[in-house]
DNA sequence: TATTATTGATAGTAATACTATCATTTATCA
DNA sequence: TGATAAATGATAGTATTACTATCAATAATA
């Protein structure tokens, strides 16, 4: 039953219009505040999923929405920023919806339990036409949101701040955490462990089978397992 | 004492010639095979430090080591390969270093805690002139590794089993989590957890320091302690 | 010493990652 | 509505990257 108990959950978030400003450091010209910008971002989460981030390029992309690269570059300084973009927007989301989901739920174990679902399923598919593919969204936060900070420049784009949702979404984990045991001595560094392992485990499930225990057909449900155990585990 | 021990351990190590042979299937011409293919690997593991993995070129290496791009073509297919060249250097290292340090060592929670050390601390630096800078290497195995399977080809360069030895290493570790508690039901995925984590919390030390509990000055000691006690506990 | 393998030098190509210019279209607001 | 400004599209151009090809010079080997 609590499994149908999300289900509504998740259903009934489609029917906000949820939108978030992402830090203005990260684009040249707002994508949220013109049609062209909107579909920059829409297609491009569909085409690096489809590409890659390596052979995603601009005029690949120009191309898709019949534009031209001049106009993409209007918006953002280059693909990496576009990257930054779109997973600002998708750690935004995910604290959104860990506040969301939360709500009201005053166990701590549950509050965790539900977290770890949240880490390691897919995001609401939501109807409306506008909204981002949720299916590729999440296979991009997999396979590429590591590409956003392992880049020798990550000190220097620190500094604007671009990090910030992610790491308030770290915090945020750490705070419940901490809440249901307030001895553990690694919160921050464990709420980083749960995201990334998410990624990986998921990530190995589907490409390099042999480096987890998983299937690539139950790997959402196998991570969450993983991870609960480890999580609960850590915090006995 | 213990760790005077360790120490003795690894400059014993230094005296071996130990070299791997590396699957025949990521270069063209064996690097190990003459002078310049020496030169190429060693220098690339301190320009791809220095410059970071993709501003690092084949021209940019060639100028360092008085070649040519054409040289370097002739030994790697490309920079992607010689970046898997190194890491498969690496894990096989890493591989020999646990087999190394474990031997006669029988309690398996002894075992697990070196094995923990050896992934969180610097490879021994050794003295010979033409072995690898270990600083470096370690530095690109935090920040770069997983950029070698992160890629949309994964599957097809997998099946030249270019990703063998990670998963050996992977599976090594697993058996020894899997020798001190036998119904523990994850332990490839705890495996590659450890590795992965060990990679990530000393990166976020370093460079995002809020995505972590560690300051950068105690990375390698802090990242330790956080996966001994993740580990302990996730088997108990 | 002859043969072969390897390297260095040079050149060239297609693609990438941009920047610049300018005419046209679209939005704003007086 | 018409004037003004902003945004876009079309085109062109540059430096760099990621290669491939050719060939003479050098080094290794038999």
């Amino acid at each position: 039953m609590r499994n149908y108990y999300h289900f509504v959950i998740f259903v009934s978030i489609m029917d906000f219009q949820v939108t978030f400003k992402v830090n203005d450091k990260i684009y040249l010209r707002d994508p949220e505040s013109t049609e062209v910008g909107r579909e920059i971002v829409k297609n491009a989460i569909d085409l690096v999923y489809e590409l890659g981030f390596e052979q995603f390029t601009f005029k690949k992309l120009a191309a898709e929405i019949g534009s031209t690269e001049a106009t993409i570059y209007r918006y953002f300084e280059n693909k990496h920023r576009l990257l930054l973009y779109i997973l600002n927007w998708y750690w935004n989301y995910m604290e959104f919806l860990v506040d969301y989901t939360l709500t009201n739920i005053k166990d701590n174990k549950e509050r965790l339990k539900l977290i770890v679902k949240l880490l390691t399923h897919e995001l609401p598919e939501s109807t409306g036409k506008f909204d981002y593919n949720k299916k590729n969204l999440n296979a991009i936060v997999i396979a590429e949101s590591s590409k956003v900070y392992l880049v020798k420049e990550v000190s220097e784009i620190n500094k604007d701040q671009v990090f910030k949702p992610y790491k308030d979404l770290c915090a945020k984990i750490a705070t419940v955490i901490s809440a249901y045991n307030p001895k553990y001595k690694y919160p921050k560094s464990l709420s980083t462990t749960l995201i990334e392992a998410s990624h990986h485990q998921q990530y190995f499930s589907l490409n390099l089978p042999r480096l987890t225990d998983a299937t690539p057909k139950n790997r959402a449900e196998f991570t969450g397992q993983f991870l609960e155990d480890l999580l609960f585990k850590a915090l006995s």
